[in-house]
DNA sequence: CTTAGCACTCGGGGTGCATGAGTGCTAAAA
DNA sequence: TTTTAGCACTCATGCACCCCGAGTGCTAAG
């Protein structure tokens, strides 16, 4: 957006305020804020040209000004400054992961609760493993025989499932299972696998339960693969924010956030390697319209990836948030602290360039 | 408690009116709701009787009454109707949770979905295996050998973790560690294998690693076994209720639901087979002290037993909710649906009888 | 023991008013 | 042409005030 020296400066000052306050800001107040003082009549003008290109509103007359949507969008991708993360921050942030990883033993649990107390706002985390196919199947025998647990290794995770017969099925006859079902994983024929079964020994014997039910699992799995599960921690946290005072907003919000199934469809739809921003409209849901969400994948090694991410009202500080979130990206990357700023805040651009 | 017949039914319509309309209640609203009308002056009397024993309290000189803490347990223990649940809402909840369990395949979530649902309060599960110690353990070659899934069968569950090393460990050798393992097990001596592998071999070894991580994913297992997840759902519910517009106590309350080891202690306290209620004050944490918790322990089958429970604030509708979960309970219990009322609501008793 | 009556209390809702932060517009200054 | 000072106007907010109604305790009669 090309927008004059003199306008920028004022509605970054707008903005930044408004995160602040979380109150409308008015022309006065404005004018003995800049260093070289502007008189507040023509902070007026401008502002007043500013909300006729859609960069502010007007809660009512006599108020002043709130940023729009579009203020938001612009601010983050051209005016916000980039805060840096000072390299002890990002030790401390190692040194929490490090302790509630010993905690916990589910990193993606541990990373929520790490950013979502770093950041004061609630955090969004999870797996993500794209699509993780089953590469692999073992049986393992409990109690002689009439349970069994299924474990399945994927490409990044291993699942397992207990199952329960009602009769016996020996080990031996198990292992000659897991063979053919192995053997059909790796020729990708794995539907034709128990129609042959019944045929040759009927549907009530505990060998077919037992096929069946690895089965069933291993569909199930495959189908799953992609719903990795979603942590959400500090959900209290929003009602520190002035805007879910109202305990209505709050309600609608909350209930949001507990739609895994939503969270993971948008946490899954950013771009890999930068800070995705979603701003209040740019999310589907309208409960979510006066939220943004901030996002990012990240790599802990080789084999573990994840996706972790804020949300917080519209007007939360965003540059704030990205540093953290670079931090704990570089934190857990067990990349060296080296020079900051090295990593940078590419933000996602949804596209409308309106003007 | 010995009370009076009418100061008991005086009481009684007073708690079941302020659950009803959250307002505190005065006499000659009450009075005209008897069938035999009695006049407000008496029930004055009796209110001021009631209040004197620690049952009523008054919010302000000028306003009705609101029950007290005991007035609430004794509501619980003798008051309330048992109220019994139809048995096609007990079919309806048994058609909710197999469609929940194809969706989700993890029944502690879908109990607390369910139940979440058919109550309309925020809902809490867990599994409740007792102590579940590690029975076997098994290794599961994955990439030729530099990343193992360990598998570890314990009485009512199994858990996995993928363990990745600097170089590739044969399959083989992997056997041998297995059964080494699984003889330590047997014999409870696991604390000894790892020093004397360290002896043979030296601690740089990838096959000493690969001993290393399985050993310390047994110990965290054992230690963690009695930590269960707990399962919270329907949080955003509990602003529904008029104590929860102020959105201090509804942060409190949130905050105290997050912590989920406290939670899951609090559910593991309970008696087995009865349905408990922890009302307000007896709990433990002062900001649930003006909420209430029901729980129950349930069985889905011989393997699978869980604990399930709402919280709500204590002007909950006690009776319903505890028909509710009865009905849950009956529903996934297998058990016939028959003539309702054979489950009976013990509600455990904490002791206090003053008076 | 119950009830009618009365004086008293006090929270909540409504009204009226002053205040102050904000705006737009116009005309003078730079 | 741009900036600034000044002025009239607009509302949200807070405060004082008052009234109403639901509720209470107490007393005296039934």
């Amino acid at each position: 957006m090309n927008l004059p020296d003199r306008k920028r400066r004022i509605l970054k000052a707008i903005i930044e305020n408004y995160i602040d306050t979380a109150e409308p800001v008015g022309s006065k107040l404005l004018a003995v804020s800049f260093d070289q003082p502007i008189s507040s009549a023509t902070i007026r003008n401008e502002m007043s040209e500013l909300e006729d290109m859609g960069l502010l509103e007007k809660p009512h007359i006599s108020a002043g000004r709130i940023p729009s949507y579009q203020a938001y969008r612009l601010y983050v991708n051209e005016l916000m400054d980039s805060y840096r993360v000072a390299s002890e921050e990002i030790e401390l942030i190692r040194a929490q992961m490090n302790a509630k990883m010993r905690e916990l033993d589910n990193i993606m649990l541990s990373a929520s609760k790490v950013v979502s107390h770093m950041t004061g706002h609630t955090a969004l985390s999870m797996s993500s493993q794209s699509v993780d196919s089953v590469k692999k199947c073992e049986l393992i025998t409990v109690d002689d025989g009439t349970s069994y647990a299924v474990v399945l290794v994927l490409a990044s995770s291993v699942k397992n499932r207990m199952i329960h017969l009602s009769a016996p099925v020996e080990p031996s006859t198990a292992a000659v299972i897991t063979t053919a079902i192995n053997l059909a994983i790796a020729e990708n024929r794995l539907d034709y696998l128990l129609p042959s079964m019944a045929n040759s020994m009927g549907e009530h014997s505990p060998v077919y339960d037992l096929t069946r039910q690895t089965l069933e699992f291993i569909s199930q799995t495959a189908e799953g693969s992609r719903r990795s599960e979603v942590y959400v921690e500090g959900v209290s946290r929003l009602l520190d924010n002035r805007e879910y005072q109202d305990t209505n907003r709050a309600r609608a919000l909350l209930e949001s956030i507990s739609d895994h199934g939503k969270l993971r469809n948008t946490l899954q739809s950013g771009a890999a390697n930068i800070v995705n921003i979603r701003i209040g409209p740019e999310l589907d849901d309208p409960s979510l319209h006066d939220a943004s969400l901030m996002f990012s994948t990240y790599s802990v090694d080789r084999h573990t990836r994840g996706i972790i991410g804020i949300i917080a009202p519209t007007r939360m500080d965003y540059a704030q948030a990205c540093a953290k979130l670079l931090g704990f990206i570089q934190a857990v990357g067990g990349s060296p602290p080296g020079p900051p700023g090295n990593i940078t805040a590419n933000t996602e651009d949804t596209g409308e360039s309106d003007d």
